[in-house]
DNA sequence: GAGGATATACTACAATAGAAGTAGAAAGGA
DNA sequence: TCCTTTCTACTTCTATTGTAGTATATCCTC
């Protein structure tokens, strides 16, 4: 699928949708976003949206309707990660990281977790 | 000045601005937007959209308009990286990098030179 | 089988984005 | 002076996003 940057409110639902993890009613999301204090009509909306942009599946179980993800958190993840770092740091993973570094925006554990993960990683290849 | 979130246009515009380096006139900008096929219209449209924004300032020199980024490269890519970070990533950075790299999205030599900065970084400390 | 409780479907509406046409001012040449 | 060229300012138009109201269908209960 051909997958596209979501707005934001809707990235916070697909969000609530993966943390719920598979086949999910409606009413269950509602508490994963209540923190956003959006009507039960404006979750209704994006769920809508999202199934129009093939993002999710809905299907009617009994008078609820229950959705899926489509995306994975994964391939989601690595679209829009790649997407920026295409688009604002000449396709540089070191420019990105440098530029949180240099700005103060990241940790030194942060760092060291980065640096052991990237060592890690040598080894196992 | 508070940053936000600028629609893909308007970021390509900005970017070419900060290319030209400094006060630029319109008519600079163009080429190094030409390959976009935007008329000169639109480019215009999006400078006024800007200049709104408080993202660049306007000034007439004769009868040309001299534009100056108000916000850095540097600002915005901090912002816009940690932004990504936070809402897609929980905010780690490995998990960054973690999800570019097990996609294959990343290739070797580029965390290699990751990894390079990150040694240098440690010892310049 | 009428009335209320729930859920979903449909509609609305303002703000923002993407893209560009038209009008008008200014400057320079004939 | 008047015409043409070159810029900028103003206007327009459609699609998308953010947010939610209204209408409709369904099921349970009395």
């Amino acid at each position: 699928m051909k997958l596209r940057r979501l707005p934001d409110t809707e990235l916070e639902v697909l969000k609530a949708l993966w943390a719920a993890g598979g086949e999910t009613p409606r009413s269950a999301l509602e508490d994963t976003l209540s923190s956003h204090g959006w009507a039960t009509n404006t979750v209704n909306t994006y769920l809508t949206r999202l199934t129009k942009k093939g993002v999710i599946a809905c299907r009617k179980l009994g008078k609820s309707n229950y959705y899926t993800p489509l995306v994975t958190r994964e391939e989601y993840q690595a679209f829009e990660g790649r997407a920026v770092l295409d688009q604002l740091f000449g396709s540089s993973l070191k420019g990105f990281v440098a530029s949180l570094a240099g700005d103060g925006r990241v940790n030194q554990a942060e760092l060291e977790e980065l640096q052991q993960y990237l060592e890690e990683l040598k080894e196992g290849k």
